[in-house]
DNA sequence: ATCCCGAGGG
DNA sequence: CCCTCTGGAT
């Protein structure tokens, strides 16, 4: 078996693109967010933990916590009560408060719509601002590599790398600029439902005649 | 490389 | 029990 050409694995994962998009034609982030503060804060509180988690305790942290100045001003012992059953729950306490003074200090408040300026920010890594940008403000930045995407894209043989920075610059390489932030919608979605960490089933994988990790 | 650290599934 | 879940800081 030949070595896959960059065009034959750019057609490759077109194809899979399109097919992943008809069988999830409503891929969406699943955090619930009313602002792009909320939708920061609900993604540094998602490391690690399902957004159903997640939307289980931003109810109550958002109305107790509306913005960055409230948030900035909290206690970190009640911020931690909140966020406890997401797991890391101290150290997430501490990165959403220095997050939002961080906002406050250098920003007015406002979540800045730039890549670095964002991952500057405390507890925000490159993970957390491209699901910002993408989502919050719909500028595809970059590919959101999660732990599914990562994944994924391994099986699927889109990336030979382990560094999600690394995954990263083959997927942008190989999915026209537009797509980035639905592909890891798709992704996600797919590894959750189907693509499963432990165990795939790809009997039921619209994509399995595409992946060389396919036990079909 | 290691720490943080909760909950649910198999 | 072990693994996984939209990671980031040290």
């Amino acid at each position: 078996m030949p070595r896959e050409s960059k065009k034959a694995r750019r057609e490759r994962a077109g194809t899979i693109y399109d097919l992943l998009q008809e069988e999830y034609p409503d891929a969406h982030c699943e955090l619930d967010f009313e602002s792009p503060f909320q939708l920061a804060v609900a993604t540094i509180l998602s490391a690690q933990t399902t957004d159903v988690r997640v939307n289980e305790t931003t109810p109550e942290l958002f109305r107790r916590y509306p913005d960055a100045e409230a948030l900035a001003n909290a206690q970190q012992e009640d911020v931690e009560e909140i966020v406890r059953s997401t797991g890391f729950f101290r150290n997430k306490a501490k990165n959403i408060i220095g997050f939002a003074r961080g906002l406050m200090a250098d920003h007015e408040g406002e979540v800045p719509r730039d890549l670095h300026a964002l991952t500057e920010l405390p507890g925000v890594g490159r993970k957390t601002a491209n699901v910002v940008l993408g989502n919050a403000f719909d500028i595809n930045e970059g590919v959101v590599v999660d732990t599914h995407v990562k994944r994924l894209s391994n099986r699927m043989r889109l990336t030979k790398e382990d560094n999600p920075v690394r995954v990263e610059r083959d997927l942008v390489d190989l999915f026209p600029r537009e797509r980035w932030t639905m592909l890891a919608h798709l992704l996600i979605w797919h590894g959750r439902n189907v693509c499963d960490a432990r165990k795939p089933l790809c009997q039921k994988c619209v994509v399995s005649h595409l992946c060389p990790s396919s036990r079909v």
